[in-house]
DNA sequence: AAGTGTGCCAACCGCGACTTG
DNA sequence: ACAAGTCGCGGTTGGCACACT
């Protein structure tokens, strides 16, 4: 936790306050606090609050949140308590912007998993299911809404593929070539790579392997990475033989650095064309289950030929993939840009 | 400078799964 | 085997902060 941010407070006057918040908010807090409904408070945390419950879980540990709750004097349930730990007073929580490399994550994992935020978030180290979900309903589902899909539908993931994840992976790349540039004079290092030419023109870490999605298959050694990169790949369901264990949650994040992500995310996106309308309900089972690999359409095709495959739907029957007339607002990122969308004829 | 809109995030709620007696 | 209690998850909401007009 930030206890730093607690001990800040130097006034007791200001206790009434969520951390990060205002007089304002804490008068809600009073207002709807319910001190004395049942006993139990609601609403914004208070720094008095924090203390007692980091206190008590020092001391006795977490778990049996509803006794624990009796136990620290907190007059909160336990689920509450449980909540305010696990979101914003574990030391581990890590706070701040969500990485390329976790938005990578997670869209990736949210493919394959859905709304599985808290399994998702376990392989992002330090991150709350909260987080992600937060993350997931303010960014992707905003773009969705920008491009008149329906989140769960195929176009919108297909989107998410074929635009949106290699620009996370370019970036990342054009990060790690950076870094690399900057350590040493050996800046040999390609620059990012537009989408459809890098399996032939990135620097070895991103050479193009062949592979089987969910199946751990690389063909390809190229150091540590790759051994990751395996790690990743192997990645199964329960039922399935995992090779990664769950809490190797930086091992899967290395993976995604260091890999062939490109091949990973597009590969594994061998798109079977559908024209699947935006905005509809169709897609809602299509998100809401998990898509299994035998449910992967995408499998098996390189990630250039998949944007090779991409088109619109009005564009003279040509596409292979029914992306919707997009009408663009503006993105505020660089990552999914008007430029991008059109660059891959999605616009 | 004031009003409005939007993004973000902490917290709550409901429900199902699990545990315990 | 069953009921009550507890836990964990996903969905939703309220409100602050900031950007924009």
């Amino acid at each position: 936790m930030d206890m730093a941010m607690i001990g800040g407070f130097d006034e007791l006057e200001v206790l009434e306050m969520s951390p990060g918040g205002s007089a304002a908010s804490a008068a809600t807090a009073a207002a709807t606090g319910s001190e004395d409904e049942g006993d139990l408070r609601r609403g914004p945390w208070t720094v008095e609050e924090d203390l007692l419950l980091v206190n008590y879980i020092a001391a006795h540990g977490e778990g049996r949140w509803n006794s624990l709750a009796r136990s620290a004097g907190l007059k909160r349930t336990g689920k509450s308590c449980r909540l305010r730990w696990l979101n914003y007073l574990r030391p581990d929580v890590r706070r701040g912007n969500i990485t390329a490399e976790e938005q990578l994550l997670i869209l990736e994992l949210h493919s394959r998993w859905g709304n599985r935020w808290s399994k998702i978030a376990q392989h992002l180290p330090g991150r709350t299911d909260n987080e992600i979900k937060n993350y997931w309903r303010t960014r992707v589902q905003k773009h969705a809404k920008q491009l008149r899909c329906d989140v769960n539908s195929r176009q919108f993931r297909d989107v998410v593929r074929q635009v949106w994840m290699p620009r996370l992976v370019e970036r990342i790349q054009a990060e790690y070539s950076a870094a690399a540039a900057g350590g040493a004079a050996a800046v040999q290092a390609a620059p990012p790579v537009a989408p459809a030419t890098t399996t032939a023109s990135a620097p070895p870490a991103y050479q193009h392997h062949s592979g089987t999605y969910g199946g751990g298959h690389l063909q390809q050694g190229a150091g540590g990475g790759y051994q990751h990169a395996a790690d990743y790949y192997s990645y199964s369901e329960p039922g399935q033989a995992a090779a990664m264990s769950p809490d190797d949650t930086s091992s899967a994040l290395r993976s995604t650095l260091t890999t062939d992500a490109q091949h990973h995310y597009y590969a594994a996106s061998a798109a079977t064309p559908t024209n699947e309308g935006c905005g509809g309900a169709g897609g809602g089972a299509a998100a809401a289950g998990s898509p299994t690999a035998a449910d992967d359409v995408f499998a098996g095709t390189s990630w250039s030929e998949l944007l090779a495959a991409v088109g619109r739907e009005d564009d003279g029957g040509s596409s292979k993939i029914g992306l919707p007339d997009f009408e663009l607002g503006d993105f505020e990122d660089n990552i999914w840009s008007l430029e991008d969308l059109c660059l891959h004829q999605l616009c």
